[in-house]
DNA sequence: CATCTTTGACTGAATGTTCAGTCTAGAAAC
DNA sequence: GTTTCTAGACTGAACATTCAGTCAAAGATG
């Protein structure tokens, strides 16, 4: 009967504790990566008793795995409040490869983007987060594709077919953070971000002129609250 | 003379046992994944007492990190052997999106796209596998930059700059690799395989026909001898 | 040729460590 | 005073690695 339920109903603190686990969580398997990650740790790092972190999850794969869904969420959350604030497709699009490249000043280390390594790892094999980073994945294309379609009908860009871009696109950041997460020397945020632009300003034949922005290292768009995870 | 020595059942000879493992971790490792590889699987998969891999390489380490090595060494090969044996660099550049996309018909399962995850996942923390997958990343780009003057030299190509591009088509080819791997409904070989051509015939202008190759399947040329690996 | 000796491949049974998860009981909240 | 949190000590299982040998083939010796 008590499946979940308490853990998320409880007072207010409880709830504070789970979100405390989750981000502990993460900054973990950022570091050690998900295979070596112990509850141990995470429990240390809050300063807390190993039995507490399996008092609020069951398991160890059950906190593994909501950390992974956390993550997800709240990624793209952050994604679609930064479409939100800016006013033309190309500053969105630009906006959504900088999210993919750029790491942010603000954030925490540059632990993250690995974060995404252990996330496709894990779907391999793991069928429930198989379906999350499928479903992220479709949503992410959706966003760039119907972005593609508005700026067609705005005329900001010229027209291709936008599930095909947009498969293209996301294809092609996925990889080049890969390159990122890697510390790839040849394939640095500021050369990925310039050539990811460059190749979308001439699929969708829109000016682009090399902007400052992979230079200061950061994403200026909107960073309001105190979000802070950065790769993808 | 006494080569009765590699009887199925009985002792195999020093030399290819260890090839046998290393070929057997990487199926362990394709199935499992890498964390979750065992020395007892390996040994199971063979035959032998896991005390025989320990006998061969000193550590679980030393066995997952030298398989991954040979790995890379088989792929990098295959990728020039096929490269060696196609005239035209526009037939050149298909073949390596080929390999990137396309399962073969004759290898063993789907298995190895995951392995590559696990190669990224692993590079990410271990410095030696770092330093391996940099190498192998850059040997490649270097492939399709070479490739790419070549066909320009020879009117093939329309002129763009190579070194940028090779970073492009790796990195898409990597982010088109991952949803094979994980066997992404929308994002198949085939549709993987097209756009990325399309792509390629549009940045280095010059004609190809969906061709049917990714109907039925395989690369077709040159696959000579039994080596069996296929995934990127 | 008949015997010893050496050597390398191989195994099964320990050994030791590392952790996830449990148990007990105390402190805090309500 | 009952329920919710929390810690510390503990248990049990899973594994990597070690050890002490077995076994068979190849050389050496006479």
């Amino acid at each position: 009967m008590t499946d979940t339920a308490q853990a998320a109903r409880g007072p207010g603190t409880a709830d504070s504790r789970r979100e405390q686990m989750l981000r502990a969580a993460l900054e973990v398997i950022a570091e050690r990566g998900y295979a070596d990650t112990r509850i141990a740790d995470v429990a240390e790092r809050i300063g807390i008793s190993p039995a507490l972190v399996i008092y609020y999850f069951k398991t160890k794969d059950q906190l593994l795995t909501e950390s992974i869904r956390y993550l997800d969420n709240i990624w793209y959350a952050d994604g679609q409040r930064r479409m939100a604030e800016l006013p033309t497709a190309a500053a969105r699009i630009e906006e959504i490869v900088a999210m993919s490249c750029l790491p942010e000043a603000d954030a925490e280390p540059r632990s993250s983007w690995t974060l995404w390594l252990d996330f496709w790892t894990l779907a391999a094999r793991n069928p429930e987060v198989a379906g999350l980073r499928q479903r992220d994945d479709e949503r992410w294309r959706e966003m760039v594709s119907s972005l593609v379609t508005d700026g067609q009908e705005a005329g900001e860009f010229r027209v291709v077919d936008a599930d095909n871009f947009a498969i293209l696109l996301c294809s092609l950041l996925d990889g080049l953070a890969i390159q990122i997460a890697l510390d790839d020397p040849v394939v640095g945020p500021a050369r990925a971000f310039d050539l990811c632009m460059q190749f979308i300003a001439e699929q969708l034949g829109f000016e682009w002129k090399d902007s400052q922005r992979a230079r200061n290292g950061g994403h200026q768009a909107g960073q309001s609250n105190g979000a802070r995870q950065k790769g993808r």
